[in-house]
RNA sequence: GGGCCGUUAGCUCAGUCGGUAGAGCAUCUGACUUUUAAUUAGGUGGUCGUGCGUUCGAGUCGCACACGGCCCA
């Protein structure tokens, strides 16, 4: 085989295969084999909504034309007649062929179709004597050739490694992914709409940063050619929504990739997308309401009901939702311990030590709490849970407490145990937010190599004069599989990343 | 990163104590003009994830690796 040849090598193929290349290569001699010169005028899910209710005395009176196509998922060949059933984007729908109508050509032809194949058909609505809506047969055409074997039409396709690697056909097999990722679309359509409504202005900004920052997080590192510049995908918009805060956009958003180098899981995928909202003259408990309303509103709105179901337990967004802070959440949760226990960093650390946490020299009393919050409480915030007064050494862009410098207006929002947003006033005391980058260069250069960068730029903007501004990051992601009730991130992510086969 | 489980026909899955590789669907050849996973008769289809080892003999036992799933960090 030349090395032309290589590329289309088939060397996965099987006898199944090579019969459909077969019966292609005869389509190509017998003309077009890929012909597009089709209207398809009907769509299946439209026709049993409008037709569906009738009986089969009402299509005897009344002629209706239709016209479908979409891919052949079943085939019934009875002698002279037949039944098969296609699938197109609305749903399925059957159509009946008769040997005297098409002729003995077309006929024969139609039967020796594969499964998989893309048709198209004009015919005459009917009911079949069990009631099923179907298109009486009159003309027939196959438009695509279908060269691989679909999955059992029982079973379908079960495997998740393949449904992952190769989505198209868990699409074309199993109707609820299709619908979890119209249920996705819905969502980020909401949430779209819900923030228009309100005089947000949506933007878009840099992906490709010369300085990662607005999160703490490993960045993906690449390289401009013609600038001969290290860069970084974003881990973060935040600091590119501040600046427009800065440049009088009161109200701004962006729903879009975030990338982070780290592993993959049930819960994470090195690119997922959030929503980031800022809002000038607001504070964290504008947005804490906010995103209430915003919960809600998808759970009633989009899902339909304002109970909605994870893996097995209830949440309730019609209740206000549960709001207390990092501290106090530690001590209800850990009825055993005392306020004296961590409150000071000795009390803290001997706390996490018994918990089998392991600490750095370097962690102060905040970063301690966090670890406790994170080991005992998070998982176990299951009702939509705010949880606010997060410790300033943990929120290097929020805005330290007014009459508690240990703590910043921050909050995390949790359900189901899960972190799904993060909101704060917002930092615009230029000074302090130097101080605090300069804090995270010196754990940068300490090793830790999550810690942010010195952004100057961001400095400078801030030296302008921010509004008082309260913003707000929702992942979209594991919001989506909250609300299809998705084990894994990968269940709400079409193509998520996954080894090389 | 650690533990457990999985990988057999295009798909869904069996495979006993280590002794010739199995079923259903799909596909092919027939029968069949209202089926519903159509029914029905017959046939084709395998690098048992990869490699090494033990053995007269490995889908099966051992080791390593790859990919995936679940749980933990």
């Amino acid at each position: 085989m030349s090395e032309h040849e290589t590329h289309h090598d088939h060397h996965d193929e099987n006898k199944l295969i090579t019969q459909r290349r077969d019966k292609l290569a005869k389509l190509r001699e017998q003309g077009n084999a890929f012909p597009n010169d089709v209207v398809r005028e009907h769509k299946a899910a439209d026709l049993h909504k409008e037709y569906g209710e009738h009986d089969k005395e009402w299509f005897e009176e009344h002629a209706i034309p239709v016209t479908v196509a979409g891919r052949m998922m079943l085939q019934r060949v009875m002698g002279k007649a037949s039944f098969a059933t296609i699938s197109d984007v609305s749903g399925r729908i059957q159509l009946y062929t008769q040997k005297n109508v098409l002729g003995d050509e077309v006929f024969d032809d139609y039967c020796h179709w594969d499964l998989g194949d893309i048709i198209w058909a004009s015919g005459m609505l009917f009911k079949t004597k069990t009631g099923e809506l179907s298109v009486k047969v009159h003309d027939i055409r196959l438009l695509t050739k279908s060269l691989r074997p679909l999955p059992e039409k029982f079973h379908g396709l079960t495997d998740h490694e393949q449904r992952y690697r190769q989505r198209y056909i868990d699409l074309i097999m199993n109707h609820d992914t299709r619908d979890a990722f119209v249920m996705r679309s819905k969502i980020v359509s909401y949430i779209r709409n819900f923030f228009l409504q309100r005089d947000y202005l949506e933007v878009e900004t840099p992906m490709l940063q010369v300085i990662p920052g607005g999160a703490v997080a490993r960045p993906f590192i690449t390289h401009h050619n013609a600038l001969d510049l290290p860069m970084y995908m974003r881990i973060a918009p935040e600091l590119f929504l501040k600046r427009l805060v800065v440049g009088g956009f009161e109200r701004v958003f962006e729903i879009n990739r975030n990338f982070r180098n780290e592993g993959l899981s049930t819960r994470h995928n090195p690119e997922f997308t959030m929503i980031e909202f800022y809002q000038a003259y607001a504070t964290y408990h504008d947005l804490m309401d906010l995103t209430e309303s915003l919960m809600r509103g998808i759970a009633t709105d989009v899902v339909g009901s304002h109970e909605i179901t994870y893996q097995g337990e209830t949440f309730d967004f019609d209740k206000p939702f549960a709001r207390m802070s990092v501290r106090s959440s530690i001590l209800h949760f850990n009825p055993e311990l005392s306020a004296e226990q961590i409150d000071t960093l000795e009390g803290a650390r001997e706390v996490a030590r018994k918990l089998g946490i392991p600490l750095k020299d370097g962690y102060g009393l905040g970063k301690v709490q966090i670890e406790i919050f994170e080991k005992t409480v998070e998982h176990r915030l299951l009702q939509p849970t705010f949880i606010t007064e997060y410790p300033a050494e943990v929120s290097p862009l929020a805005r330290r407490n007014d009459a508690n410098p240990f703590i910043t207006d921050r909050f995390e929002f949790f359900v189901g145990g899960r972190e799904i947003g993060n909101g704060f006033s917002e930092l615009n005391d230029a000074e302090d937010q130097a101080e605090r980058f300069m804090q995270q260069v010196a754990d940068k250069d300490a090793g830790d190599d999550e810690a942010m960068h010195f952004d100057a730029d961001y400095i400078r903007a801030l030296e302008y004069g921010m509004p008082p501004t309260a913003g707000e990051g929702i992942g979209i992601d594991r919001l989506v599989m909250l609300f299809t009730d998705a084990p894994s991130i990968r269940d709400v992510i079409l193509f998520p990343h996954m080894r090389p086969e």
